[in-house]
DNA sequence: ACTTGCAAATTGTATATACAAGTTAACATT
DNA sequence: AATGTTAACTTGTATATACAATTTGCAAGT
């Protein structure tokens, strides 16, 4: 027996979904039935229907019964990654030059991003990722300082502020926006692009169990950047 | 005993790996430890210790042991949704109108997105989405006609052509590009856009178990339309 | 006809046990 | 010193069993 009963059990209720045999919302067979069916315990039938309803693929409701779950796939789900990963992973050199590391006290707007009091300390790094040392992102990131009191003594040369930020304070909770911009000057002159370039901007705040610990602003040529995201259903 | 077992020792180890008790890569105790400690069989022991698996927080190997799984958070994950329920979600009126919907025989470009052969058919169809009657969305889709022959027939301000494709051949695989760019004369007549305003443009390349099902351009202009995305993690 | 109550079915939790299979470290042999 | 063997430990699979908790249909009683 080289591949486990359960897992036998699981690709014939799998196949019977994915032909149609078995519709959406039908009843499936219970614990007893499989487990006399495949000449198995219950508690091994049970395992097949456990692990298929943790992937989503059934439903199951004490006292009623399994049932096949209705359709997904109406979402997909993309990564969002740290660029210096995605650089070196895909075999170019990766470096980073801070352009800019200052302390300010919050305005309302970054008040309102970072869940703070106008007037608290907020790090404010302004930070150039670079792909074979062509800029190909620029992220301005601000920081809750009370959380990350040590952040403006790092040196973004040897660590990326994600990983420091995640390394002190571990992420729980993040939102993403990202949409297509045009580049304001400053920006443009940074990256190095021309005015008319639309660029990728990924807004990103990300929280820890203590509260909202930045709030970056990712800023990339349209030309030079994309995200890519592979999703596989079952 | 309101809340099982398993769930208390879940919680128990759970914070351990929290408060930085137990760090990155460390060993957690055995599933006989564990039942020792909580006076509970080896096998509730080993349920908690398999779900916290499950769900990313530890990795196990038949023979080592059981270990903190190593820092998350480098990737957030985003979720890609039919716009049609994006915008009915947010409250808004969604229709669609058919450009085209046509069949041609599939050019060396389109052979390899679908991963057919010069020469098959393919359907193409120009699909505007609209929220309370503004264009936000063109989705230019290719589809392999031998997978989905009825798709030339379909109404398509009746059902999206997502849902459609979805029914009837279930997506099993996905890949997504999102990118920004500059849209050709064409894209800017149907979004009834500006020339130099940037559009988010989303590449999306899906999969059913029989093969590539279809290829589909989804432009929006970026000042209207944004992709957002929630993570949690733990 | 309607309600009440009960029995049967079903999933959820938990235990005790057995053996298989991979890893590691100590030990013995060469 | 290097190598091979063994024993202990660990996770993986599987069974048999027990009781709890929920749902559902049926039957009895009003």
């Amino acid at each position: 027996m080289t591949t486990p009963k359960f897992t036998k059990i699981k690709e014939f209720i799998f196949a019977q979904i994915e032909s149609g045999n078995w519709s959406e919302d039908q009843r499936v067979p219970s614990e007893n039935e499989l487990a006399s069916q495949f000449s198995v315990s219950r508690m091994t039938a049970r395992r097949a229907l456990q692990e298929l309803t943790d992937e989503g693929v059934l439903n199951r409701s004490k006292g009623s019964g399994t049932f096949v779950a209705s359709f997904k796939s109406q979402s997909a789900l993309m990564e969002i990654r740290n660029i210096a990963d995605e650089i070196t992973e895909a075999g170019h050199k990766y470096s980073a030059q801070t352009i800019s590391l200052e302390t300010v006290t919050a305005d309302a707007q970054t008040a309102i991003d970072l869940n703070i009091t106008i007037g608290d300390s907020v790090y404010i790094s302004t930070i150039l990722h670079m792909q074979d040392d062509e800029a190909i992102q620029l992220e301005q990131r601000y920081v809750n300082a009370a959380l990350v009191p040590k952040y403006i003594e790092q040196d973004f040369s040897l660590i990326t502020s994600h990983e420091y930020l995640s390394k002190e304070a571990p992420l729980t909770e993040a939102t993403h926006q990202i949409e297509a911009v045009i580049a304001n000057a400053n920006i443009i002159t940074l990256l190095a692009i021309k005015a008319e370039q639309p660029c990728l901007q990924v807004k990103r705040r990300t929280w820890s169990r203590t509260g909202v610990v930045s709030f970056a602003i990712l800023t990339s040529p349209g030309n030079k950047y994309r995200l890519g995201g592979h999703s596989i259903f079952n």
